[in-house]
DNA sequence: CTGCCACTTCAAGTCAACTTGAGGTCAAGC
DNA sequence: GCTTGACCTCAAGTTGACTTGAAGTGGCAG
């Protein structure tokens, strides 16, 4: 079998062996064994690490990923729990694209002062209110996370 | 004029009295003034920590976010920079979508190992040749971005 | 058999973004 | 005039996610 050395993990990823080593540390991957000292990494490595990169950039820790993942790797987690993360992404999507329309209008629109342009604030308003619920839903979410005892 | 007490900037916005001043201090917003010790905030404050706040669900590190505002405190960059910021965002979209799509996978297909479920795979495959050119264009952003000396 | 070099460990350091704590101030209401 | 409570400053601490550095190891090419 064809197993990967960290330094070709690394390449293929774009995520530095420290980096890689840390996550097998906190336990978020796992390395199948060694050949002498160097960690071996199975292929499948690669796309959980997709995965992982692709959470991060959704703005979950990495504790929260690891959380989706089981403790035997699989993804896994109640059917419900699932949805509620897409629904949560869903929220920010909604967000991201206030700010995306917020700048273009920004770089298009080009008042004087835009902190007074009444269709920026209005922009603004319409996100600020949803902030608002959002963050009361991220505390209750963070409270709400149990982290199971190893 | 009514101003604002940090107290009640806080309870309007969710952020905390701290993370103000510590705003302050690093110059991402400005109070008009004091009431004795108390900093006095104005309203529009309000606008632009929304602005901030979506900025940092976007992703972006307060020094970025400081730079999106002049140092004269108002939205002002080059039309081609906003709009290289918007097209950033859209790509961030785009990933956050593959995620949340993932996610629906996982919670509606429910083959027993999803990392070899065939369109899970091909959904993964989609979103991590573009990660990668994400991650190398981010480099390339972090390392041109020079900060003006104050 | 000898080097080389990509790996290894472990402790400590770094950075962003805050939070916490100790000790102080002051305007407003009683 | 005194208390109260919301503010203040400043230094130090915290958390997450790594990075860095020093010192060591071991498979493999020559």
């Amino acid at each position: 079998m064809k197993f990967l050395d960290i330094g070709e993990v690394a390449e293929r990823t774009g995520i530095s062996p420290s980096a890689l080593r840390y996550y097998e540390e906190i336990k978020l991957i796992r390395s199948v064994g060694r050949h002498g000292l160097r960690r071996q990494f199975d292929a499948d490595v690669l796309l959980k690490l997709s995965l992982i990169d692709l959470g991060r950039l959704a703005g979950f820790s990495l504790a929260e990923i690891a959380q989706m993942f089981g403790q035997d790797g699989q993804l896994h987690l109640p059917r419900a729990d699932l949805h509620a993360k897409a629904d949560e992404l869903e929220r920010q999507i909604a967000n991201l694209r206030v700010l995306r329309d917020a700048l273009r209008h920004v770089a298009d629109c080009s008042a004087p002062t835009h902190l007074e342009c009444p269709s920026f604030r209005k922009l603004m308003k319409a996100a600020s209110s949803r902030q608002i619920a959002d963050r009361r839903s991220r505390k209750r979410a963070a409270n709400s996370v149990r982290i199971p005892h190893d």
